[in-house]
DNA sequence: TGCATAATTGGCAAAATAACCAAATAAGAT
DNA sequence: ATCTTATTTGGTTATTTTGCCAATTATGCA
């Protein structure tokens, strides 16, 4: 691989990165269901605020949410409905895995 | 989040985990098109075959791909095809974050 | 049996990530 | 203007990840 090469599938990686992280899975899914301000999902997660912050920019970053300053609060919202997609082919792995685990006892 | 919960959503972090990565990104196109063996996985990406073998192990546990040993070479293969969508929605992101930067500059 | 090839594993160093606390910024309310 | 609330940013530490080299394992061949 190229570095040009290399450089594109860095971008790529970057937005699927933003998704693999246990927090922000999570809120990826909550903000699904309907948009969220910083200090709800603080309250959802149940970590510092600061470091819900810090994931929710990363996420931004990544373009997968928009951001809409309401007053004094943030909200946050899912922007690209396809990362829902993803979640359902991570379902499928794990039904997979299952599916081999049953067979290796039989 | 409780315990639970968080088990939960790390697991399926996991798996997306696997695929975050630029050089495994690459293999997982690679093996959509056909398998190949570890050497030549490593020919394509450029780096160490430990390196190569190590992004493969990751692969292989997150349950994306199938190994399969011929004498002494181990062919690897895609074995979640929906893995693939994630990438079509990944294109769609980085579409829109165009969008917005031609949309800023006008 | 010994040799060559293919792949994996262990160990180490550098880089990236994630968590917290404290401090700074932004905006509405008194 | 000051105070309070909401959020972000800077800094530190602990953990994880990535890459290479060297050594080991596995398999087929002479």
């Amino acid at each position: 691989m190229n570095n040009t090469k290399r450089a594109r599938y860095e971008t790529r990686a970057s937005i699927l990165k933003a998704l693999a992280h246990p927090t922000r899975l999570f809120m990826i899914e909550q903000l699904s269901k309907k948009s969220h301000c910083v200090l709800e999902l603080t309250e959802m997660v149940g970590l510092d605020v600061s470091t819900v912050s810090k994931h929710l920019s990363i996420l931004k970053n990544s373009g997968l949410v928009n951001v809409e300053k309401k007053g004094k609060q943030v909200f946050y919202s899912l922007r690209m409905r396809c990362a829902l997609n993803f979640l359902d082919c991570v379902e499928a792995v794990l039904r997979e895995q299952a599916q081999d685990r049953m067979d290796a006892i039989q």
